[in-house]
DNA sequence: GCGACAG
DNA sequence: ATCTTGTCGC
């Protein structure tokens, strides 16, 4: 089942590009992108909010709600979540600099988890900073904020496939790894910029709030 | 064959 | 992802 899928993963794994673009701007425009369910209508709503990353202030957002078209599979997530979030993106009035996933980019069975697959589909680099090490192994990080332990594919002879990140003093790490045209050491570069309060990128909760927002508000009943 | 498994 | 109150702590 999904063999589709995964020959599109297979064909989209080639045009991945796990180092950062010449010229990549780190000072730029950041966004952040989630999606929310309602399994009781079957619709889901994609948020992407785009902020300043020196200021965190947000300058621009989206919203997409429409019905759920693929079930949650693990390692297909992207075929759930990417068609919403392109929609979403579409309505920005101008193209970010970055991407921020909620999810995975290169730490993935076939390396193209979410992060990538949008990435690759809007050539806009991104990255993904994901709340759990999904079958990935890691030492623990120091406790402070910015430390880090290499993420690796035990799988594929330990293959380093992203980093656990400490974003707060204490607090379990998030997963960070490279989407596309986004490398591993400016993906966490931009990660600790992004979480000066909490454990998740500002930006990630953001997105996180307008999606659900989107669906108690925008759903008749 | 069975279990694990981003959101 | 989502169902869900209070509660401990800065």
């Amino acid at each position: 089942m999904y063999d589709e899928a995964r020959a599109e993963q297979e064909r989209l794994r080639a045009l991945v590009r796990a180092e950062s673009a010449p010229g990549l701007r780190l000072d730029g425009t950041v966004a952040g992108a989630d999606v929310a369910y309602d399994d009781e209508s079957g619709v889901c709503a994609a948020a992407v909010v785009v902020v300043d990353s020196r200021t965190l202030d947000v300058l621009d957002r989206a919203v997409a709600v429409r019905p759920v078209e693929f079930p949650y599979v693990p390692g297909l997530l992207a075929f759930r979540e990417a068609p919403p979030l392109l929609a979403a993106l579409d309505e920005l009035r101008a193209r970010p600099d970055i991407l921020v996933c909620d999810g995975y980019g290169v730490a993935h069975p076939r390396r193209v988890g979410l992060a990538s697959h949008v990435g690759v589909l809007t050539g806009i680099p991104s990255l993904g900073v994901a709340k759990n090490p999904l079958t990935f192994t890691h030492g623990e990080p120091g406790e402070e904020r910015g430390s880090w332990a290499p993420l690796t594919d035990a799988a594929h002879g330990d293959e380093v496939v992203g980093r656990a990140l400490r974003t707060r003093d204490g607090v379990k790490p998030v997963y960070v790894s490279s989407g596309h045209l986004v490398g591993l050491d400016d993906a966490c570069a931009l990660t600790l910029r992004l979480t000066p309060r909490y454990r998740q990128p500002e930006t990630t909760r953001l997105a996180d709030r307008l999606c659900r927002d989107a669906l108690k508000s925008g759903i008749p009943r």
